[in-house]
DNA sequence: AACTATTTATAAGA
DNA sequence: TTCTTATAAATAGTT
């Protein structure tokens, strides 16, 4: 595109095709990097050049995640025309999305622990990786958050049934006879009661995130 | 790349993004099927847009063996080597490396309160002030849950304490009198019980991080 | 979708 | 390989 028109046929001459392939892939995957960036696209690339050498590019997640949901997406458009299960069609969806997190957070985490071979993250990546970090963590703090407050309601249920059952044995036992003294059994309830009761009003904000 | 530079971030102008991604798409497709004729390459493209559609180029056959190919291709280059060796860190190392954290902190803080200057931080220092983030997240959860487990560890407590008071009143009334029946009131109180032990038992690895 | 002022990519040369 | 540079291509903003 410079310094001369150039023929849209296979360059013969080796050193210069093979200049060109070189010149002209660095420009291919950085053009598709601005793309993925610009447009917020996922984008894979695979190149086999003249002598079956590999070159590629995901700018989202690994190729195998991308490849992955290619395939979902083309047994999708197949499968259309019958009404598609909409909720298996999420989980499909959901479950690439999952496995594509993953391979993401496993390139992080290797690229951070020193392991270099990787080549390097792309700032885009790095962005995507710290995105999914705060996602995900998220995602799983506010689950267990649900399934511990969960808990403590039950806790707290079954503190109240205990409670109440208390009461109407101790006024069963009140009711039938007052020879024994119970009173010092009730204290001795009471006390704990007032003390966890007001510290896990204040610790329920934790649940708010 | 005319009438104005253009930052290489997400375009949030919807309708100007989908424009964008429209032109620059095509151009990134004619890119690839010069190269793949210049050069006698095999090149496959997938894009898929924000919204998840599809689209495809492949210059030699079809997607289809072209992935195919992709694998055998990874299958060759399967090399694996170190994992990496924790080693026991001094306390001189230890305050050294808190020392660090503290310097990242504070740039980190700085950059997002203050200057916007985005080249004070390097990538390294974007990446250790990420890893730092996490671990902070890790410790402030961590701390919160040791909070929770120890107001679930109370209230365990005190049902284990209004449980041993119930019975003292059971045996108190079958000790004085045989009139009255209280088992069907006990058989109320142990079924929730058995259920949240069992299921508390469980969740307890939630504590785990 | 078409137009163009500019930016970007790159072919050839060093 | 890498740099330089003239020129072809791509494209951002506009119509």
């Amino acid at each position: 595109m410079a310094r001369g028109k150039v023929q849209m046929r296979r360059i013969e001459n080796p050193v210069h095709r093979q200049v060109t392939f070189c010149k002209r892939r660095a420009g291919l995957l950085k053009k598709a990097r601005e793309l993925s960036v610009l447009c917020d696209a996922e984008i894979g690339i695979i190149i086999f050049s003249t002598h079956g050498k590999l070159y590629e590019l995901a700018t989202k997640g690994n190729m195998q995640s991308l490849i992955e949901r290619y395939k979902n997406s083309c047994a999708e458009t197949q499968a259309e025309g019958a009404e598609t299960n909409q909720t298996q069609e999420t989980t499909v969806q959901e479950i690439s999305k999952m496995k594509q997190e993953i391979d993401l957070l496993q390139k992080g985490l290797k690229y951070m622990f020193g392991e270099r071979t990787m080549g390097h993250m792309t700032l885009d990546e790095l962005q995507s990786l710290e995105k999914y970090l705060e996602t995900w963590m998220n995602h799983t703090r506010a689950a267990k958050m649900q399934i511990m407050f969960m808990e403590i309601q039950a806790l707290k249920n079954k503190e109240g049934i205990l409670k109440a059952a208390n009461e109407l044995l101790q006024e069963k036992i009140l009711e039938q006879n007052g020879v024994y003294d119970v009173s010092p059994m009730i204290a001795d309830i009471q006390y704990p009661l007032t003390i966890h009761s007001d510290s896990l009003t204040i610790q329920n904000e934790l649940f708010q995130f």
